[in-house]
DNA sequence: TGTACATCAGTGAACGCGCGTTCACTGATGTAC
DNA sequence: TGTACATCAGTGAACGCGCGTTCACTGATGTAC
């Protein structure tokens, strides 16, 4: 069935990037081959280079998606906790460590899941860009939220509370299956209240 | 240059699980091929099955020696540190967290190298089996130097700085070129100081 | 100790396979009249 | 509004390539006498 709609194409666009931002998150940009992904959108290969240029580029793309899929999640709980910045801090840190997010990094924090597959990216690779834009934005978003109750800077207070989520998720990924990933969910929920 | 002494093969051997468990930590298993590895190793991929049985099997003792390079370094700071368990706990996490880590993950912790790895391989995996038992050994050691000073549980405490340290150093490298990467280090470092 | 030969560590060509990417084709969509 | 046709989104076969793994071969090592 060729030749589809201009609305039908914008939707399958989307399709493609939503499950890119997911797949990429759960097996690794590498972990997913194109076949696999325009599969998951319901289409086949071929198509994939009408919409990008690249895997790579879509990469970049995804990475984005990732991050603006966990921001309006963030936001969420944000509002929900009206005003209390406090409030929904402390709601951000304990969904953040809870088993559910461990055991679903497909739909989980992109900072987190894509962060060893960045890391091993080179240096002037546009996925690179798109991951330390968004997570500019998302400690700016943690930053905002420490400013009403830090004590002392709240920029630091922000990096402190992302490197300590992220390094306790990552081990109770690694782990999980074991009574120690567990514990090392407790452990983080214990640290970050020393935060600010 | 074919059948070597029993000396030079026990050599090779080694060779290539050395330059496995550097080269898996800086790129990834799946980033580095039979091929890549034995060339390293200063021989031929068809050697290789000589040795191991599988890439998968090589995966596992890989690991396992990078924990083991990785503990005997420690072994160092704590001998070094006589019977102040205090000050080699300081020093550990002081190195960690020193800019020359974040920019050699091949000759750095395995715990953090490995984790994003291990937590996309499947619950039956060897690799997973070999990741955890060091894991934990390392936190044994951790645990040992906490109870020396540590006000409240040393294991929590371990749990604790482990998950800070792999989280403030994974950001660090995937931030690595801006820099929000120092600032990341500094603020695991101060949160660190926090930890019992 | 010296010789004859079996062993086997390492070599490099070859395998089947899945990857990212290309491209000729198809036929419904969108447009010009 | 209805018709004729150009456009182009999606299809699926095909490409070159690198992967993990296999295997016939080689010749120095290790052993038996």
């Amino acid at each position: 069935m060729p030749r589809v709609s201009r609305v039908q194409t914008d939707k399958n666009r989307a399709a493609i990037e939503t499950v890119a931002a997911r797949l990429f998150q759960e097996q690794g940009i590498n972990g997913v081959s194109v076949a696999e992904l325009m599969g998951a959108a319901g289409l086949t290969h071929g198509g994939f280079y009408g919409h990008f240029d690249s895997k790579e580029s879509l990469a970049a793309i995804a990475c984005l998606k990732a991050f603006e899929l966990s921001a309006a999640r963030r936001a969420e709980k944000i509002a929900r906790n009206g005003n209390d910045a406090a409030a929904a801090l402390a709601e951000i840190t304990d969904v953040y460590l809870r088993p559910e997010h461990r055991d679903d990094p497909g739909g989980g924090c992109p900072a987190l899941a894509l962060a060893a597959d960045i890391a091993r990216e080179a240096p002037g690779k546009p996925v690179r860009a798109a991951y330390l834009d968004s997570l500019k934005q998302m400690l700016a978003t943690f930053t905002e939220l420490s400013s009403a109750t830090s004590a002392g800077d709240p920029e630091q207070a922000a990096r402190m509370r992302l490197a300590l989520l992220v390094g306790t998720l990552t081990l109770a990924r690694a782990t999980a299956g074991d009574p120690l990933s567990d514990a090392f969910l407790d452990a983080g929920r214990t640290l970050a209240q020393r935060i600010d």
